[in-house]
DNA sequence: CCTATCGACTTGCGTTATGCAAGTTGATGG
DNA sequence: CCATCAACTTGCATAACGCAAGTCGATAGG
């Protein structure tokens, strides 16, 4: 995940986007933001998957210093932070897409597919435009 | 990068397809086989960002357990493997183009754009198409 | 006041992954 | 019969990750 940039990066596109967000994790706190639209810290530790709290900061901080995600106070709560996607990151929202498409499709695991790879199947414009909005709290 | 697979999966598309190239490697071979369509070990070592022997050796193992290259003996050469997509493989054509668009977008290193982000940005179509044929040895 | 609590972390410590260098294997060319 | 080449493996050091527990500061309850 090169956070301390060891490596000189290539030049290559793909290279720059997996010095970003080429780990284990990244992408799903991506998701997480993409589709809730803010989160905060405690929300995002709960995900299906469990990340552990120092993995999830330290990513927090790596994503947000990319400018993928932005940080701000929760007006509602003092003592809670505000996290969602910048329009750099909601730029991945084509990515995501394609992401789900394969994995849906390859994924062998869950016989029923996932709801997101029949929402992404079935309108894939309608998912990014929903996902590039600021303000999905669809919940 | 779950080569043990330690944690479940959650089912959801993404978290699968990152158990498959999530890591700071394996999309960067994958692209290289992309390309050129066919490769030997050593051409893949000697790619631009430099990978070591013993992660390309077990990122080789793994890619091929979960489907995506192949691996065939070279008629021209008794000691030379090589490598290639599968269709599996090969349907990862639009998430590459994806990620180069988002990556030349967004990486400011390389002020000239690469040449990837070009193709990919005035023909992406045929950008896929050609990944997508498995004998593009253009080179 | 005094303590418990909540949200967002940090710290410690053990395990896994990655990076670098060197060694292995086995047919062939010289 | 020795060096070479292609595709690895092995050893060892560092970085990343996973788990559990601790910190900190404002506030709500007693």
């Amino acid at each position: 995940m090169n956070t301390k940039n060891k490596r000189p990066l290539s030049g290559c596109p793909i290279d720059y986007a997996l010095s970003v967000f080429g780990d284990r994790w990244s992408l799903l706190i991506i998701r997480d933001l993409a589709i809730k639209g803010v989160k905060t810290y405690a929300e995002l530790l709960d995900g299906w998957e469990g990340i552990s709290t120092n993995i999830l900061a330290q990513r927090m901080r790596h994503l947000e210093g990319h400018g993928i995600v932005e940080r701000r106070k929760n007006p509602d709560n003092w003592r809670s932070s505000l996290y969602e996607l910048t329009p750099k990151g909601r730029d991945l929202a084509p990515l995501l897409s394609e992401i789900i498409l394969w994995g849906g499709t390859y994924n062998e695991a869950d016989a029923p597919k996932s709801e997101a790879f029949n929402i992404v199947q079935s309108d894939r414009g309608g998912f990014e435009r929903e996902l590039r909005q600021t303000d999905n709290t669809t919940d």
